[in-house]
RNA sequence: GGGUCUGUAGCUCAGUUGGUUAGAGCGCUACAUUGACAUUGUAGAGGUCUCCAGUUCGAGUCUGGACAGACCCACCA
């Protein structure tokens, strides 16, 4: 067999070991050959947008949900990981725009709907293959058979039906409703797909016929139907429900005075003008109070045709040109300077959002459903989280997740982006879609269904659905829903399921970002709740933000982003998955730099420099599956395997509660600190291959999950090695589907674990005062002791020569623990007022904590509410004071040298 | 305006239901290294756990308040 390498050089080894995992069909828990009552533990990839690459965010994803599938794997579970892509309707739409700009100077609209679906297509047909190619470089075990595309054949199928089954329930409903409008996107937008941004603008106090009310739209008044004021407030009680004519820059229009609550008295002059048609709250107010809606912007954001010589501006040039003639015709009171308020603008593209009337797809969350036992969708997905159905982690975003749901309105699903699923719905005789007509031109005809009608004259909607609908659908609709799921003949809103969906529905563990909770999450409840009367998924996990070095986000634009391809180029992929796992903690933002990855490199390379250093041990190293009490022939041997089971309880009972970091510190603690930092050091003096193997075997499987590579590398190395000196089989096993550890509570030695704690503190002790009297180290100290355990190992580690005498006359600082006393025959070196002085600190440290301890245990209200545990350890604990501080005292009596 | 989170060593953070002399990594100081590993080892320094009050035998941990910072939601004419 060759040399094994000096070190570990991830580039050469990854694709290859990605290849045999792949070939080997255990992706796919078809193939795991399980008992049949074997448990599902399914996870659905967040679909990545195919706007573009992987970022550190889709890296930390994978991370963690393949920490969690690898775990579950090989723990018995019928493990499956799907991998999926989210076409990200408007992202993408508006991605391909501006690539289409500046490549060929055109827009969509020159090119035309299919032209430039087309390209869209092309584009994201490569972007696609990059993110494919990506998540398998971060080693993620997806099952690519059942591979998923938020905008394939099947998915397009669940869409359709479910909106069709939608339809029937009464569930979503058209409607002319006040929407937010990006006039560059043509497009609504849902309420969470707004940002604000603070402006500095005017406030105009205009005069009003008899009121005087402050506005920063002034242009909107041509739209103006009603003036609003809070019930009871005296100064316009009068007015209340009279109708007057109000002086305007288009001649005089009439408005109605209604009192209604929305209204802030200690605002302003405590009167709003009410614009029905472009504003949230004025619309609620004419809804309240039946008053009529006019609407005056177009979807282009520019006044209409009724806005006499203003038609055809944008609001902001009719805001100036509608100020100034006001201020002509002396209908200006004054005007606020600086006025500080938050502008509405589209989380795409930035344009200030226009609330425009349109008609639109709306889904009714509060409407009863008969197949949700009379409760409404919003009801239901309230009720799941609140009962513990479904689990936040942290648990602190249930609160958040409930108090989003329950102001939840009306979902808006449907959006004028030519890119995305289409609805199944035709017009006859109508303006399709948003009004661009004044109101009034309704729509004649719908139909819904999955074919187009027969007869002449309907035209598709042109609209297609917002992209959170697809993807609401992906816990299932990756499942083979619907073709998987019958309604039950017998009860209401029991649903039979069939094949993928029978055996991975509801998934096990939801993992993502906490910043779509609102967007996705609860979309993705409502969404399975309604289809399959059950929830999709019975964990959600939500992971922090990546950030950089100095806490900021990262972002193209800052060039602050750490890609995750450039990381595993340098670093390799186990080195990304340990630094996004380790040292975060759930729903906790987390920084990264490339430092950080590099040590976690440095990591990696230590593993593989055990096992380096396991086969120039021994020629004829292998990994040992079990290993017996005869076996462990020393202290060291009894320790560390003591050690190690209490590590492989620690480690599975902390990924069990998704404390990732934990689990991978204590990991790394047994390791780095106790494998190889203290027992190979002793392993050199005193062998023990077989223990070697052991746990060597031990950590492999248990870091396997955090560091897929590199273990399963140094898996397939060993057996090689084995079955080519004759040890075993030629055919390899795979490490990913090996057994995951169980703690060996025989193997368990707590006497060990003192007498080895005792042990360290000899050797650093003497470390220490080499160290503090600048003792050569390679110099060998002369050492006496009565008596000596573990002489050799001493010896050895703290490099010293230790004669065993019936009376010690040599002079020198003594080192004393549990079952030890030596004697350091370095008196010409020693300083002994310093020595002194140090054992006084000492002694002084001891007393407090005798004295403290004495104290507590002699309080009664201790002795009587502490837990029996807790006054034992403390007794112990005082016992063990007690005596270090005898020891120390007879050292410092003794202390003439 | 409503809400959530954070404040622990120079820096980045852990710290599980309150219970050992509060931990880790990086950095720093000193030293070592032909040896599995310079991608290393050994030893050390460094903390009134932001502040105040309370509950308790006992508080970094629980409660109330103050101060500082981050974020989310609602948006007001």
């Amino acid at each position: 067999m060759p040399e094994i390498p000096k070190t570990y050089e991830p580039q050469k080894y990854e694709d290859k070991i990605y290849a045999l995992w792949e070939k080997s069909g255990k992706f796919n828990p078809d193939n795991l050959k399980l008992p049949k009552n074997a448990k599902s533990y399914t996870i659905v990839l967040p679909p990545p947008n195919i706007t573009d690459k992987l970022h550190l965010g889709h890296a930390s994803i994978i991370a963690i949900e393949d920490l969690l599938i690898r775990f579950h794997r090989m723990k018995g579970f019928r493990a499956l990981y799907l991998p999926g892509t989210d076409h990200a309707s408007i992202a993408t739409q508006n991605v391909v725009e501006k690539k289409l700009l500046k490549e060929q100077g055109l827009t969509r609209h020159d090119l035309g709907r299919e032209k430039f679906l087309k390209e869209v297509w092309k584009f994201l047909r490569v972007t696609q293959a990059t993110i494919l190619k990506q998540a398998r470089k971060m080693g993620g075990s997806f099952d690519w058979s059942r591979e998923a595309f938020t905008l394939d054949v099947e998915r397009k199928r669940a869409v359709t039906k479910m909106f069709l089954d939608m339809h029937k329930e009464g569930l979503v409903y058209r409607g002319k409703r006040i929407v937010n409008w990006c006039p560059r996107c043509k497009s609504t937008l849902a309420d969470d797909e707004v940002e604000y941004k603070e402006e500095i603008g005017k406030l105009y106090w205009i005069k009003y016929g008899p009121f005087v009310l402050a506005t920063s739209r002034p242009e909107t008044k041509l739209g103006d139907t009603a003036v609003a004021v809070y019930p009871g407030d005296k100064r316009y009680a009068k007015m209340v429900g009279k109708k007057f004519m109000i002086p305007g820059v288009l001649g005089e229009f009439e408005i109605t005075v209604v009192a209604d609550k929305a209204v802030d008295p200690k605002f302003g002059s405590g009167a709003i003008k009410v614009t029905p048609g472009h504003d949230f709250t004025d619309y609620a107010i004419a809804q309240r109070h039946n008053i009529a809606m006019k609407q005056i912007i177009d979807e282009d954001g520019k006044m209409m045709a009724n806005c006499g010589k203003y038609t055809g501006m944008t609001t902001l040039e009719a805001r100036k040109a509608i100020a100034a003639d006001m201020e002509k015709m002396g209908l200006i009171d004054h005007v606020e300077e600086g006025y500080k308020h938050n502008l509405a603008i589209c989380y795409r593209c930035g344009t200030t959002i226009e609330p425009i009337p349109s008609e639109q797809w709306f889904l009714a969350v509060d409407k009863k459903l008969k197949r949700l036992g009379g409760k409404s969708l919003k009801e239901k997905a309230l009720e799941v989280a609140k009962n513990g159905k479904i689990k936040f982690h942290p648990h602190r975003f249930t609160k958040r997740y409930a108090d989003w749901m329950s102001n939840l309105h009306d979902w808006c699903i449907s959006r004028q982006i030519w890119f995305g699923h289409e609805f199944p719905v035709w017009y006859r005789d109508s303006e399709p879609t948003y009004a661009k007509a004044p109101a009034g031109k309704q729509q004649k005809e719908i139909y819904v269904g999955e074919k187009a009608p027969r007869g002449k004259g309907w035209t598709k909607d042109p609209d297609t659905f917002d992209t959170w609908f697809s993807s609401g659908m992906w816990s299932f609709s990756t499942l083979g829903w619907p073709a998987c799921a019958k309604a039950s003949a017998g009860k209401p809103g029991k649903i039979i399921k069939t094949g993928d969906l029978a055996r991975f529905h509801p998934t096990q563990v939801l993992e993502t970002g906490y910043e779509i909770l609102t967007l996705w999450v609860s979309r993705m409840i409502m969404m399975s709740l309604f289809a399959l009367n059950e929830i999709p998924f019975e964990n959600v996990y939500l992971h922090g933000m990546v950030l950089d070095s100095l806490g900021k986000k990262m972002s193209k634009s800052k060039g602050n982003g750490i890609d995750p391809m450039d990381m595993i180029e340098k670093f390799g992929t186990d080195a990304v998955r340990l630094s996004l796992l380790i040292g975060s903690t759930p729903g906790n933002d987390m920084r990264l730099s490339e430092e950080k990855i590099a040590s976690f490199r440095n990591f990696v390379t230590k593993l593989w420099n055990i096992y380096r250093y396991c086969n120039h041990a021994d020629s004829k190293f292998s990994l040992v599956e079990k290993i017996n009490k005869k076996d462990l022939k020393s202290l060291s041997d009894r320790w560390l395997v003591s050690q190690l089971q209490k590590t492989i309880e620690e480690i599975t009972r902390n990924l069990n509660e998704y404390k990732f970091s934990m689990a991978g510190e204590a990991l790394e603690k047994f390791i780095w600190n106790d494998f190889a930092d203290w027992y190979l050091e002793i392993n050199k003096i005193e062998k023990n291959s077989k223990v070697l193997g052991y746990v060597l075997d031990k950590i492999l499987k248990l870091s396997h999950p955090f560091a897929p590579f590199v273990t399963e590398k140094i898996w397939q190395d060993s057996s090689a090695r084995h079955s080519f000196s004759g040890g075993g089989s030629s055919v390899h096993k795979i490490l990913m589907v090996e057994k995951w550890p169980v703690a060996d509570k025989k193997l368990l030695d707590k006497k060990s674990q003192v007498d080895f704690a005792h042990f360290q503190q000899t050797v650093t002790k003497i470390r220490n005062i080499r160290t503090n009297y600048h003792i050569d180290p390679g110099k060998t100290i002369q050492v006496f002791a009565k008596k000596a355990e573990n002489k050799e190992v001493i010896e050895k580690l703290a490099r010293i020569k230790i004669d065993v005498v019936s009376k010690i006359n040599a002079k020198g600082i003594v080192v004393a623990g549990k079952n030890i006393k030596l004697t350091l025959a370095i008196s010409d070196l020693i300083d002994v007022e310093k020595e002194k002085a140090r054992l006084e600190k000492e002694i002084a440290n001891l007393k407090s904590l005798v004295t403290k301890t004495e104290a507590l245990l002699s309080n009664k209200n201790f002795v009587k509410s502490a837990p029996k545990e807790i006054i034992l350890v403390n007794q112990t604990k005082l016992k063990e004071y007690g005596e270090k501080l005898k020891i120390q005292q007879e050292l410092l009596k003794n202390c003439t040298y």
